[in-house]
DNA sequence: TACGAAATCGAGGGATGCCTCAAGTTCGTG
DNA sequence: CACGAACTTGAGGCATCCCTCGATTTCGTA
């Protein structure tokens, strides 16, 4: 029988969200490896009731990501809504990257990804089949290059949370400036040759 | 008077070699975050001796990288002989980014960059100085759109090396993909409107 | 060969971060 | 209120890496 989780005493409730919530903050601005006594002592807690409530980073990063990752979602739902396919894709990464540039956690868990403990990995991985649908309608439509994978995509990630790190202090934007040359290479039409593609479908 | 570096002793200049010899394989493997005592146990020499002879991280760095950065001089005049400027171009990124995948000190380098030590930091600016050489020359021609700056490649250098170092294991041509679709947007023609970008000169 | 300078060694002190556990405190119920 | 269970605390052990310095070894020369 699915015994609930265990009632929490009062006091314990509500050291866990103070915990939950300097988490949030911290790994937000510090990423992922942000050292678990800073999140103790903005929740005003010690070290040791920290690791009660969250037996270990992943433990406490599952707590937090997969609701963070749920952004994903509505990006992509707000993509297939679009009805122009080319601007629903990219406006898909457009939120996608301003929701990493608003959060190093999500920046760090969007490069890991599947290294990460399941429940994180599960989140991004359901947020990247809901990316297919929107990078497949593109694709039917015509507006984006044939070849352009969902393998594609992750490598896009890896490389634009280098480009929000680094230009974070001094070059805010930089992003969105990388990222239109990116689409600029990603529309339909004139494609050259690419390594490591895969053979046309038949 | 410049009094030269005074003759160091046979077994000490030995030394010096092993140690530069397993320097640059390790950070090459390991990135410039290597631990020192790693280097100086694969010199086969202990930490101390290590420290006699570079008495900082970035002394170490700083007798090893710019002859490595001096790979991008050449880099650069071969893109610069390719009687095609495009090709030369798009040669050059290839170039670079195929030592950064070879070579991890390189690739934190490029990143990091003017952070580093004088003698890194000037050797990281001479390779950009050379590398505007071959995007002012691919503009002039009209293949490079006009809208590229050389802090453009800056940027790129940030993605790419995230690209490089993330698919170091699963996928070492990832970059090469990304690098396609990065060039396929970077031609001149119907680059589509870009943020932040510069006025057009009148 | 014997001496002094040059170079090497590596234990050890400092910093940071992870994680544990025995002692103390607080809560909620009887 | 009083008691036991639930919870919290923070010092301290472990690990990694940094860097230093007094004792020791090696080199090159006279």
């Amino acid at each position: 029988m699915a015994a609930g989780p265990k009632p929490l005493r009062a006091d314990a409730a509500r050291n866990r969200d103070k915990l939950l919530i300097a988490a949030t903050e911290i790994f937000a601005e510090r990423g992922l490896d942000a050292p678990l006594e800073h999140i103790a002592r903005r929740a005003g807690v010690s070290i040791g009731t920290l690791y009660n409530h969250f037996p270990t980073r992943e433990a406490l990063l599952a707590a937090i990501l997969p609701e963070r990752l749920a952004a994903l979602d509505r990006i992509c739902a707000a993509a297939l809504a679009d009805p122009d396919p080319w601007a629903g894709f990219a406006g898909f990464l457009e939120g996608l990257f301003t929701l990493q540039a608003q959060d190093q956690a999500l920046n760090d868990a969007l490069v890991q990804g599947f290294t990460l403990a399941t429940d994180v990995s599960q989140a991004c991985h359901a947020g990247f089949v809901q990316a297919e649908r929107v990078i497949e309608r593109a694709k039917a439509a015509g507006r984006l290059r044939a070849d352009f994978s969902a393998q594609d995509l992750v490598t896009l990630v890896w490389a634009m949370s280098q480009v929000i790190r680094e230009g974070m202090d001094t070059a805010p934007d930089a992003w969105r400036r990388c990222l239109s040359f990116f689409l600029d290479g990603l529309h339909a039409g004139a494609p050259h040759s690419l390594p490591g593609a895969f053979p046309a479908p038949s």
